[in-house]
DNA sequence: AGAAACCGACCGTCCGTTCGGTAGGGAATC
DNA sequence: GATTCCCTACCGAACGGACGGTCGGTTTCT
C-alpha cells in the first residue's frame, strides 16, 4: 500500500533510511539462505547489529518485510531488460540472444530471480506476494520477450508461433535451472547435471532454431 | 534404513502397517497443502484421529516422516512411464508424444510430483532428501526420456541435439508450469496464464519439430 | 524541546519431543 | 484352562525452547 512514504527525510531517494535499507538487504540474505520459516526476527536484529524490538520501528511485521524485499527491487532488476527491447541498433536475433542471456543473469544471479523457491514457500500464508511477484516481475519480463519476438515476425526475421508454448519453452528452463540449482545445492553433480552456460547457450540455439524455421504443423487446438 | 521391517505380522505386504500408511498419506495431503513448516505434528495427528505422541511410534522425528513420504511413493510413479520406454509396437515418434504426456501427468497431478517446492523448502535443512529426491526421481525420468531419444537418434528418425539442452527444453516447462500453477494458484488468471492442456500440445508440438529437423549449427562449446 | 530511533525485558503461544503409564492380544508356563 | 509375561499400539500430560510481537523507558539528533 504505502511503501515510499516513511522516510525520515525528504524524497531524496540517496540514502532514503540507511537502517531500513540494510535491514532489507540483511533480510534478503537470511531469507534466501533459511528460508521463510528458517529465518527469526531475532537473527535478523543480530545480522543487523540491532535489537529485535528495533526491527518493528521501521516494519509492523514480519511479513511486511517479506512482502518489502519482494516488491522493491524488481524494478530494478528488470530495468537493463527493458534496456535491450528498447535498443533498436541491433538485429532481431542478436537482441534475442542478449535478451535471453539477461533473463538467465537476472533468474539465476539476481537476489529477486532467485526468490522464486521463497515466493512458492509463502504463497499460501501470504498470497499477495505471489501476485506482488508475478505481476511486477514475472510477467512484466514474458510481456518484453513476446514484444521482442514480435518485432522480429513483423519484419519476416522470426517464423510466428503458439505465444504460450514459445513462452513456456523459454521461461520453463531458465526458472527450474534456477530453483533447481538451489535445491540440488548440496549435490557433488550440481555443476555437471545444471551448469549455467552450458544451459544457457544450448537453450539459446535452440530457441533460435525454432524462431529461424517456421513451424509447418499449424494445428489450432 | 529399515522401512520395512516393522510389520505386526508377517510380511504379507497387503496391509503392512495399515496405521503406518494412513498417517503418511494424512502427513502428504497436509505437506502439500501446508508446507513443511506449516504443518504440525498436532494436526497431523488430528488428522489422522490419534494423539500426538502416537505418531512417534510410527516414526522417529518429523523430518523422518517427510523423508519417508518421499522415497516411498516415487517408483510407483515412475513405473507406467518405464513401461511406455518398453513398449516396442510404437513409433519413436508416437512414444515421445506419450512419455511427454505421462511426464506432464506425474509432474502436476502425482503427489510426489508436486513435491518440488517442499523440497526446495527443506533442502537446507534435511540435504539427504533433495538427493533421494532428484537420484530416484528426477534423474530416473531423465534417463528414460534420454533412452527413448536415443534410439529414435539411432534409427535415424530424430536428429541429434545436445543432449544436455534437450533435456532442460523438455523438462523445464513442465516443472515451471508445475511450480507455478502451486505458488500462483490464488491468481485469477492462472488458468489462462498457465493452462495445463494448452501448454502440454504447444510443448509436445515445439520439442517434436526441433526432434524432427537436425540442427545446422554444430557449436561445440 | 520534541520527535525519531533504539533498547532490555518480557508475554503468550505454539512447536517437536518425551515420559510414565494403560489396554489388549498372543505366547509361554504351570 | 488359568496365570504370567511380554510386546506393540496408544494415550494424557508435560517439558524446554523458540518464535513473533509488545511495553516502558532511554538515547540521539536536529
Amino acid at each position: 500500500m504505502k511503501k515510499t512514504g516513511e522516510e525520515p527525510k525528504k524524497e531524496d531517494g540517496a540514502e532514503r533510511s540507511s537502517r531500513r535499507i540494510e535491514i532489507l538487504q540483511e533480510a534478503m540474505e537470511l531469507f534466501l539462505d533459511k528460508g521463510y520459516a528458517g529465518t527469526s526476527m531475532s537473527a535478523l536484529a543480530k545480522a543487523c547489529g540491532i535489537q529485535k524490538a528495533s526491527l518493528y520501528h521501521h516494519f509492523p511485521s514480519k511479513e511486511a518485510l517479506f512482502v518489502a524485499c519482494v516488491t522493491e527491487g524488481y524494478d530494478v532488476a528488470i530495468r537493463k531488460l527493458r534496456r535491450i527491447l528498447d535498443d533498436d541498433s541491433m538485429t532481431h536475433e542478436e537482441r534475442m540472444r542478449r535478451a535471453l542471456a539477461e533473463i538467465y543473469r537476472i533468474t539465476i544471479d539476481s537476489p529477486v530471480g532467485r526468490m522464486s523457491p521463497l515466493i512458492a514457500e509463502v504463497s499460501r500464508q501470504i498470497p499477495e506476494v505471489a501476485r506482488a511477484f508475478h505481476d511486477g516481475f514475472i510477467l512484466q519480463q514474458h510481456e518484453i520477450v513476446h514484444a521482442i519476438i514480435d518485432a522480429g515476425v513483423k519484419d519476416g526475421v522470426f517464423a510466428r508461433h503458439d505465444p504460450l508454448g514459445m513462452e513456456h519453452l523459454i521461461f520453463g528452463p531458465i526458472v527450474t535451472l534456477s530453483i533447481s540449482r538451489q535445491m540440488f545445492a548440496e549435490l557433488d553433480t550440481l555443476e555437471t547435471r545444471f551448469p549455467v552456460a552450458r544451459v544457457r547457450d544450448s537453450h539459446c540455439d535452440l530457441i533460435l532454431q525454432l524462431l529461424r524455421n517456421g513451424t509447418p504443423t499449424d494445428r489450432a487446438t
